[in-house]
DNA sequence: AAATGTAAAGTAAGCGCTTACCTCACCGTA
DNA sequence: TACGGTGAGGTAAGCGCTTACTTTACATTT
């Protein structure tokens, strides 16, 4: 059976008061080195564990920090790719908390997730919402309650906290190689969400890279893949259905990509010799797919784990400045852009 | 500035007893519409989020699982390479809780993290124990304190609940497999950690397949590969300088498998056609990998899911009797064992 | 008109822990 | 001998919420 025995319990099991009890699970003074040593034979002997909610109550913190993050998982077409962006950021999350001894609580927020939402606000020191895994509207609710930081896709004009990668940067630098090393000049971008900054930031990249080599820029992206495999495989059946495909693919991210290059394959055309394909992320399959994917490394740990870290400096320093990290992507070239380099190893 | 307001404030604002307050929020009785109203207009006004710990302590119960894992991470060579094991544990695991209406709280125990899992454990309503991310001793400890349910790597002779993946039979289907259809009888067995039961449960799956046909049956592991790629690599090299090399390798699990892999790649012996090679766990990669690896698929989320299943069942139901959940596995036949099969498709 | 029932709302006792404040015994010192 | 100082340890008031038990005010019933 299990009962968690009460620091009562223990207590009395020695013959003293509670508050002697918890001066020695803190380390604290005012009690005997005999004393202390009966406490903790007790305690241990009852298997004792503090009650995570009465201390919580007690001292107005939990030791717990949350991270809210969309279902992706749940909408990509197999059940078994995982979406790797969002694994790898909890695992850094997960680590940065661990570095300062607290513990996260996970949570999607799939559709109609505000109640848990609500419930995990109320657990947390504080929260990191990722991309748009809450509406706005609730963010700035509960951002009243507890410190956010906003993860990536950026809430523009809010005051929280916000941790992103360098989107507009990574996709220029990656708009600019294709450009000069392959002097390719038709390329054509596959966009998220409209509404998603992360897309519009890369676009913008893009759009600034044609610019800088002087050719015309689109006004939108050439097609929305939502971010998705299927929705990238479906931009790019439209491309080759129309008419005069482009030299290059650019996709907004790996997971389109992907999608992008089975396509492809099926409807036998050669990457990169006669389509060059690139993706933005760098998630683990991509340099598996054949040929290995060209594209831009988010550093998606150390999103997770700086977002942790700007949080718990927050909950440190509340009246602190508002903080804005913009952690640097890199360009991963590797075959499917049309480079003969063998950097990032195939497995 | 973030201040969490109180159900007392929320009363005071409306003019009514906490005692309604909580009441209306609990959709009870004993409150007329109009208050209702009131009571939800001043809660929505003020951005009342309820205490999570208040509640916990007044409950009893603080809807929240734990998920304790090793940090199998920070072990493996590549700091990128995530082993998806754990990630789609996690990702089970939360949706099952989610479904239930509670969050999951991770942890992960890296060596000393004795301290983190305590303060887990006194938050949460139940733990789930992934393999041997705890100290058997503590998990004894803390199972009298919270229910606990151990997934993977089982604890033989425990009477906790216990959810996993049926090793042996899905071993045994493998070595079948390589044994009748591809006619090979030099078969070598790499190990993971010599403790793991899990390890050893393939082990025995693979000898009775040996025994089945007749061949003589090893009476441990050719190489213990730790679980990890550059073990498995590192097995794979022994294997090969060891005079007369086996005509299929069996890995332990999937991440052996790929670091025999480059190894083989590397030494520049062809895969299946000269070792054939196989893998255990079915991970993302596996698929990928050149040539795609043949292995027996774990149903990993599933293994997340059910454990938090089990969990809360026994969460709701203490005395209800123990539970030794032992999931099928599937032997998913690929390219590297010799079949030129085309299933799980390549990407 | 008194008795009874009922819906609405308040009171207050916890839940398990922390901690400010207090008591007590015992020490050294004037 | 009386007194202040000090270390050990106890008391009890919260922390924010739930809920059993009451109270109050009417509406019904006899």
């Amino acid at each position: 059976m299990v009962t968690r025995s009460t620091i009562y319990q223990v207590a009395r099991r020695c013959g003293v008061s509670t508050a002697t009890v918890s001066r020695v699970m803190h380390d604290g003074t005012g009690f005997s080195p005999p004393t202390r040593k009966r406490v903790l034979a007790a305690a241990a002997a009852m298997g004792w564990v503090p009650s995570g909610p009465a201390r919580g109550l007690a001292f107005r913190k939990t030791g717990i920090v949350g991270l809210l993050f969309p279902d992706l998982a749940s909408f990509s077409e197999s059940e078994e790719e995982s979406p790797l962006f969002i694994d790898q950021v909890i695992r850094g999350a997960e680590r940065a908390a661990a570095a300062a001894g607290v513990a996260v609580l996970i949570a999607a927020t799939r559709g109609a997730g505000r109640k848990l939402a609500r419930s995990v606000v109320g657990q947390v020191d504080g929260l990191v919402v990722l991309a748009r895994s809450l509406p706005v509207k609730d963010i700035q609710i509960f951002s009243r309650s507890v410190p956010i930081v906003v993860l990536a896709d950026r809430l523009n004009g809010s005051r929280l906290d916000y941790v992103g990668a360098d989107n507009r940067g990574g996709m220029r630098e990656l708009t600019a190689h294709v450009l000069t090393v392959h002097r390719f000049t038709r390329l054509a971008f596959v966009g998220g969400p409209a509404r998603s900054p992360d897309s519009q930031e890369r676009f913008a990249g893009f759009r600034m890279a044609m610019r800088a080599a002087g050719l015309s820029v689109p006004g939108r992206p050439a097609a929305d893949g939502g971010f998705t495999e299927a929705g990238g495989a479906r931009a790019m059946r439209a491309l080759l259905a129309s008419g005069k495909p482009p030299q290059a693919v650019l996709f907004g991210n790996d997971e389109m990509a992907v999608g992008g290059l089975s396509v492809l394959r099926a409807a036998g055309v050669r990457v990169p010799s006669g389509i060059a394909v690139t993706g933005f992320d760098d998630i683990a399959l991509s340099r598996h797919v054949q040929p290995s994917l060209t594209t831009v490394k988010q550093p998606m740990r150390d999103l997770g784990g700086q977002a942790v870290r700007v949080l718990l400096a927050r909950v440190a320093e509340p009246a602190s400045r508002r903080q804005s990290l913009v952690l640097p992507t890199q360009l991963v070239v590797r075959r499917s852009c049309g480079c003969t380099t063998r950097r990032g190893m195939a497995a």
